[in-house]
RNA sequence: GUGAUUGUAGCUCAGUUGGUUAGAGCGCCAGGUUGUGGCCCUGGAGGCCGGGGGUUCGAGUCCCCUCAUUCACCCCA
């Protein structure tokens, strides 16, 4: 056994898997831009209580989950982002963003951290993607962050997804539903189990998550908080439902959805793939009207945005095969050298060729012809080129096809040349 | 934090009721082909059997502890 290992809940990407999320990153770089949303990175540790006051510190998340830390005795204690949300409405503010324009769409990728118990689909640092619409209160915000969101699943290919939404209200409803269910849950206060019985004063609402299956009649028969909502928010989950149809995105109404954080208002949805087992959540998100004014902003700032787990993401692609095509782009030419006193000479052959834009291989270990050869052919290169004494005398090397195995002599103008226009040409294929 | 699961070669895994020197396939290296890959053949390297303790004449195998893995619960991406 290695004397050091990953921390529990890290893990390596090696090259291979590398090119995979290089593909996804691609992805999503590529149509946030189309849809007018721009990149912002933020840090991933901030002050503790940013995510306290943002999160919500009767989540899990919060509660249990965050690797916190504390930099010097005097210093103030610090955390490592569990989520992003917070950071990038932070920076907003803190940069007073929306008074330079009152709109502003940024998307972001990065890692974060949550101390939870390793599963599948579940690391203690994971990538997610995901993007923020500040400023604009209108159903057409959420509907433009869940319409990039899927579109990015759709362009990647995922098949089976399957998208929930639901409308939480505004502040008002939400209490007056929290009341309602407080009063249906308590008089069943003994069958609840410990987690709900303290949800049932902080926040009932999450009473609706539970998976405890002798829960599952008593939540069934709960009041449902769509009959709570005002007429202003039904009209705005409407509006949300119109642009969906009409983009023929499709959804599943689902009224016991609640999601975990605190800052969620009117429209929650989450997406789930059938492929990940228990964790099965590879994306969601929702209006989050209220973080601004929690985080000390003194106007309001109307707030929509999703995250997409990348891990999860991944998971499922592979699952459904769509990386098959993705293959490693060999070497254009692979210089074969016959033996140790031509390297030098075979080396600066090899710079020439890549100083021409030529994706050039060499071994640099000094072993026989026949391990170079193996070797070329392993990392799929398209021709082999010989270096020995005699074509270092002459002039003329031999260049092979490793597909065809035809072999032509050339002059080292010439090789450049022909290499060149290949280069060119496997350019353009791309 | 709770429950279960699995730790044997680089990888995937065999290993009988406890019994000599712990195996296979793939991978790696070399040779067959002394200047040329894939396929084939031959050979080679590579193991504190996760770690510690115990039972026993004898432990990869049985018992205890510990560490790690994986899956699930809680919750979330």
């Amino acid at each position: 056994m290695p004397q050091y290992q990953a921390v529990k809940g890290t893990r390596d990407i090696f090259p291979e898997e590398a090119a995979r999320w290089k593909y996804v990153e691609g992805i999503v770089h590529a149509l946030a831009s189309r849809y007018g949303f721009s990149e912002i990175r933020t840090p991933v540790f901030e002050y503790t209580e940013l995510f306290q006051r943002g999160i919500g510190s009767t989540t899990d998340i919060v509660g249990k989950e965050m690797f916190t830390f504390q930099p010097d005795p005097k210093g103030r204690s610090l955390t490592l982002r569990p989520e992003m949300t917070a950071g990038v409405m932070r920076a907003a503010l803190q940069n007073n963003l929306l008074s330079s324009a009152p709109v502003h769409k940024l998307y972001y990728i990065g890692e974060l951290f949550r101390k939870e118990r390793p599963q599948a689909g579940r690391q203690r640092q994971f990538s997610q993607f995901g993007a923020e619409l500040l400023g604009v209160s209108s159903p057409a915000a959420v509907a433009e962050v869940i319409t990039l969101m899927m579109q990015v699943f759709q362009s990647l290919g995922l098949q089976g997804l399957k998208l929930r939404i639901n409308s939480l209200g505004d502040t008002d409803d939400r209490l007056r539903y929290r009341c309602a269910l407080q009063d249906y849950f308590s008089p069943f206060h003994d069958i609840l189990d410990d987690a709900s019985k303290e949800r049932l004063d902080k926040n009932p609402l999450r009473i609706l998550d539970s998976k405890n299956p002798a829960l599952q009649e008593l939540i069934a028969g709960a009041p449902k908080l769509y009959d709570y909502l005002n007429p202003a928010s039904v009209q705005d989950f409407e509006k949300v439902l119109y642009y969906l149809d009409e983009r023929n995105i499709a959804y599943e109404i689902d009224y016991r959805l609640v999601r975990g954080l605190d800052y969620y208002c009117n429209t929650a949805f989450e997406v789930t793939s059938s492929e990940l087992g228990a964790q099965d959540a590879i994306g969601g998100g929702g209006r989050y009207d209220g973080l601004a004014r929690e985080l000390g902003s003194s106007t309001d700032v109307a707030a929509s945005g999703f995250a997409v787990g990348m891990e999860r993401l991944l998971m499922t692609m592979e699952k459904q095969r769509l990386f098959d095509a993705l293959v490693p782009q060999g070497p254009l030419v692979y210089v074969v050298v016959q033996q140790q006193d031509l390297v030098d000479h075979a080396l600066q052959i090899a710079c020439r060729l890549r100083n021409a834009a030529i994706k050039t291989e060499i071994d640099l270990a000094s072993r026989s012809m026949k391990a170079q050869m193996r070797d070329a052919n392993r990392m799929m290169a398209s021709y082999a080129l010989f270096v020995g004494t005699t074509e270092r005398a002459t002039g003329l090397y031999p260049l092979k096809n490793l597909l065809t195995s035809e072999q032509t002599m050339l002059t080292l103008e010439d090789l450049l040349e022909l290499l060149r226009e290949l280069a060119a040409r496997e350019q353009l294929q791309l």
